[in-house]
DNA sequence: CTGTATCGCTACGTTTTACGTAGCGCAAGC
DNA sequence: GCTTGCGCTACGTAAAACGTAGCGATACAG
């Protein structure tokens, strides 16, 4: 359904490609602590179509990230938790920075 | 333009929303060695249209990951900057794994 | 002052992607 | 043999992204 080039070389870039595919990391981070059922999945992503949500497994299962298994449902693999580390990474940033937008930049250091 | 809340109340749930739409990762990558022109950043996406990188660069500048700057361009901020050493963590684990689909597992922790 | 070039950015009609709801085939429990 | 839950598909509709053209501003040449 999906095996077309992307549209990149670089093997960052096919990443970004496909993480920048909506509910794409969302559904990485919900498999975050444990495996999920597809209509867990689909609950907990709460606008997800099963349309869609077929097509991100699909493409997911595709490279190695998750896999699918008979009692337990949907989970991360070995790369897959590596990702899911990632964005844990992603998630203390985010933590790190919550509400504030464009006022200040506090730390960092500018440059 | 985009200030209507996005689907999410968690800090993460937010961010991920964010950096699932489209090109937002790319941009990000992009500005990762230095400041771009609106027009270079368009080069560098290559299919992106101004409408689009428009609206995430204006939603990147709401949330004071990156700012515009006279001379230079658009560039990352000090929180922007953090984000970027992700995308880098990111990146490694793309090379990593470059190539290899569902085919076999290799290193990391099997499941 | 006119011409050319670049800048950030907008308009707008078209294509692609995602949505929402309904439902299939299958296995298990009652 | 009914219901419940599973992974997943169909299909018409809404939203997001596209592609192209062009605006106002600035800059630098002739």
């Amino acid at each position: 359904m999906n095996r077309k080039p992307l549209r990149s070389s670089h093997p960052i870039n096919e990443i970004l490609d496909i993480l920048g595919t909506r509910w794409t990391l969302r559904i990485l981070w919900e498999l975050r602590d444990g495996p999920l059922s597809f209509r867990a999945l689909q609950s907990r992503c709460e606008r997800v179509s099963p349309t869609v949500l077929n097509q991100r497994l699909a493409l997911l299962r595709e490279h190695g990230v998750v896999t699918l298994e008979s009692p337990g449902g949907y989970r991360l693999t070995g790369r897959g938790r590596e990702l899911g580390e990632i964005l844990m990474a992603l998630s203390s940033w985010a933590k790190r920075w919550a509400g504030e937008r464009g006022s200040g930049r506090g730390a960092g250091g500018a440059d």
